[in-house]
DNA sequence: GTGGTCTAGACCACA
DNA sequence: GTGGTCTAGACCACG
């Protein structure tokens, strides 16, 4: 369990864990169902007070992206079966990404180049 | 110059103010060398303090979406004629939202069906 | 005696354990005097430590809901003949429900209605 | 504002100031829209840390009770216009404490009016 | 001025 | 052992 921390990025340190765990989820890093490090163990690991890890592992139990147990830590959250289509918020996040990508110049075959880039680093779900 | 703000949202007004104004350039409601308003006419619209107009249109200016000019204000920046792909922190967040889609549960398909409807939404640079 | 437990909640087990039971007697699923499963039992069946429902069975106990017995077990406290009206801690968290749907914006009637029928569930007092 | 805490209870400061704002919203002696005391303000005069109440803030906030905003600290969320019926997590904590009635003795006559006597302390929406 | 973040260290409830 | 709570104080971002 390896997280990158900048320290000085202007992005709160519980957010930057969130999101490399978001992203170590998505890539298949992390499976759902594995287990991650102790609030403790991980704060000790990567340098930050334990109350700033409890913050994003509290934020990605909010978020559904993991199930925390007191008696096994926290572990990924299993997939559900049905899962339906994005919700309101991340087509909001992704059109505004759309936007910056248009007005930065980028062609429409540029920009799903780009996504479809992006989606190949991730993991499939099992059929 | 119609901005929609939301005063008790999490995200800072003058990002708000800065996506709003995104969003509009890459829907082709500003065109490229369009003028913007001053800072005090759109604080003034809007009901912020101008402090906060200001820091958007700065952060613009810096990403390179506005030129600024003490003579004409702010214009939308023309795109440049040859322009190269996407820069890395927009790969980055693109490969964050990705991971939040996949975490979620949603296959490849679907996610690249998603990026597709958010092009439809922008406009396409002239031929 | 079967007890859905959820392990990734936030309520702690033994919690849980004791409002199912209490759920069972209010639905008459447990009458008056019948006999709980032993600590071990229990513990084993719904794979707990057993001081996890030993935590839960005195908690009902000291709440009155259970007597303990060394021979016989735990039972359900058989119900006494002359009961006056609800005591101060239920009306406390009665009111605060109330707040809640109140602040939530539910009407009087709504609310009341709501109580109707979590009342239906239960069973009635044989006169 | 008056809070009254019991730090000898088990349950958590942050939740008892939770608690208390929404009896307080119930009851109408917060109108929506009215503003609370900043943080630190209300920090100082319970005597508490101010990450404490920072803590029951965000919760209210997260239950849909309060907004903040940056500019004018929280106040009490407005009520929707169209609000539908209790949610499922309502109606468990209801149905756990009509069982909690039930197996201390009292008839359903005498909850229901339990239940509307908590009512009758409550403010009614104006039409 | 506001709320938000973070730290270092403590104590407690749960299992 | 775990996570959860709390403190006292600091610094920063926002407006």
């Amino acid at each position: 369990m390896i997280l990158k921390l900048d320290l000085s990025s202007d992005i709160p340190l519980y957010q930057q864990i969130r999101n490399q765990i978001v992203l170590a989820v998505g890539k298949g890093e992390l499976k759902p169902g594995e287990s991650l490090p102790t609030v403790r163990q991980l704060a000790s690991d990567i340098g930050v007070n334990s109350m700033t890890v409890n913050k994003a592992y509290a934020l990605l139990k909010s978020e559904g992206y993991l199930l925390i147990d007191r008696r096994k830590g926290a572990q990924v959250c299993p997939l559900k079966e049905e899962h339906v289509g994005p919700d309101a918020d991340f087509m909001e996040k992704l059109t505004l990404l759309a936007a910056e990508a248009t007005a930065k110049g980028l062609t429409k075959e540029v920009f799903l180049a780009a996504c479809k880039q992006a989606a190949e680093k991730m993991s499939q779900k099992e059929e």
